[in-house]
DNA sequence: TTAATTGCGGAACGAATCATTCCGTTCCGA
DNA sequence: TCGGAACGGAATGATTCGTTCCGCAATTAA
C-alpha cells in the first residue's frame, strides 16, 4: 500500500474527496439533509459513505473541522498583509468566499465537538479577534470584535439557486456592510456580548432555522 | 350569535387570537416546526387548531398573508413621511421590527398561495419600490430596489435566543446596512435581479434553509 | 330540568422520513 | 483461481408528524 496510482484504490481515494465535496455541497444548502442526498450527489452508493465515516454526526463533525481549519488558515494568511484594514478586509472576503461560515457555525450544535475542535475554535476566535482589534481604529465608534460573527451571519444569509450569483451577491452586500462598518458614529442598543453568541455552540433540542435549513 | 360577551364563545374568540400569535411564535423561531408545537405554545389541544384551520398548510398561508398585510400597511404608514429618507427609514425599521420578513419571504413555497395573496404581494413590491426610488438619490450608485428584498434578508439572519435582544441587535446592524447603502460609489458584481429573488415564491421540493429555519 | 350543541383535549393512526445495517456483486492484486 | 477490499442498494427499525376520532365538559335552547 504505497501509492494508490491505480485500479481501485486510486478510485476509493477519489471517492474521499468526492464524497467530501458532495457533503460540503449538500449541508451547505440544507444542513438537515439525509445522508443518502449526500450519496447521491458524490454518485456512490451509501456504503461508500459508511465505509469512511461512523454515522452522519462524523461527517459533520469532519465537514465542521475542516471548515474551521480553512477559516484559521483565512486569518493566518490574511494576517501578512501590512495594512490593517487590508488584512481584515481579506480575511472578512477570504471567509465569505469560502462560504465556511455555514459549515462552522450553522453546523455547530448537531454533533458533540472534540476537543482539538474545541482548541481550534479558540485559536480562530483569536486570530478574528486580532485582525479585527488592527482595523478597529479605523471603524466607527462602539463596534465589537463580536459584532464579526454577525456580519458573516449576514453575509451567509445572503442565498440564492445560483452558487457563483450567490458568491457574487455576498461580495456586493459585504462592501455594503463594511461601508457601515466605517461610516458615522453612533450606533443603537447595545453591541453584542460573546454570551450572547455561545449558544450556537451548544447542542440544542430545537432547530431555529432558518429560518433557512442551511 | 350577536356579541360572544361571555363564557364559552368569548373563550373560543380568544383562543382565536392565542394561537394566531402562537403560531406566528413558534414558525418565526423554526419554519419546519411541528403543528404540535403550536398547539402546546398556544395551551390549548390540537383539536382547538383544526376545528379553525383546514390544515398546516391553511394556517401557514393565514399567517404569510398577515404579514404581508403587515408589510403593506408599514410601507403606507412610512409613505406619509414628508422627507424621502426619513419615510424610507422608518419603512425598513418597522418590518423588521415587526419581524415581518420571515413570515413573508421565509414561510413562502410551503403553500400554494391565494390569488388575493399574489395580488397583495404585487402591492406590497410596488410600495416597497415606491419608498426606496423617493431615497434613492440619497443612495450610492447602483443599487436597485431588489436590494432591498436582501437588505431585508439579513437583518432577519441576525438572531439570538432571547427575542428582544434579537430586535436591539437587527437595530444595530440595520444601522449599519443603512449606512452602508449611502456610503461609496463602486459596489463588486451585477446588482440582483427581480428574476433571482422571486424563486422564494415558486413551490420548492426542499427547503434550503438556511441552513437556519427561522 | 333536560336535551342538543359547541368547543375541546389528547390518544390513536397511518404515512413519510431517515440513519443504519446487511447481503450479494464486482473487480483488483497475488 | 482465489481472497478480500470496496461498493450498490434494498431492507430494517425507529422516529416524527399531520390528521382523525372519540369521549367529556360547559353552555345554551327548549
Amino acid at each position: 500500500m504505497t501509492s494508490p496510482t491505480s485500479g481501485r484504490a486510486r478510485q476509493a481515494a477519489r471517492n474521499d474527496v468526492t464524497i467530501l465535496a458532495a457533503a460540503k455541497e449538500v449541508f451547505l444548502a440544507d444542513k438537515r439533509a439525509p445522508v443518502a442526498a449526500v450519496a447521491e450527489r458524490a454518485g456512490v452508493g451509501i456504503s461508500a459513505l459508511y465505509r469512511r465515516y461512523a454515522g452522519k454526526e462524523d461527517l459533520l463533525r469532519k465537514l465542521c473541522h475542516d471548515g474551521l481549519l480553512t477559516f484559521i488558515e483565512q486569518a493566518e494568511r490574511a494576517s501578512a498583509e501590512r495594512d490593517d484594514w487590508a488584512a481584515f478586509e481579506t480575511f472578512v472576503l477570504g471567509v465569505v468566499e469560502a462560504d465556511v461560515h455555514s459549515l462552522t457555525v450553522h453546523l455547530a450544535g448537531t454533533f458533540t465537538p472534540t476537543e482539538e475542535m474545541s482548541a481550534d475554535a479558540v485559536r480562530a476566535d483569536e486570530l478574528a479577534t486580532a485582525l479585527f482589534e488592527r482595523a478597529r481604529p479605523r471603524m466607527r465608534a462602539e463596534v465589537v470584535p463580536a459584532d464579526l460573527t454577525m456580519l458573516l451571519e449576514m453575509c451567509a444569509a445572503v442565498r440564492v439557486p445560483d452558487p457563483a450569483r450567490t458568491t457574487s451577491l455576498r461580495r456586493r452586500y459585504l462592501a455594503m456592510l463594511l461601508d457601515g462598518l466605517r461610516a458615522g458614529v453612533s450606533l443603537p442598543g447595545p453591541a453584542p456580548t460573546r454570551a450572547e453568541l455561545s449558544w450556537r455552540w451548544m447542542p440544542r433540542p430545537d432547530d431555529p432555522g432558518d429560518g433557512s435549513g442551511g
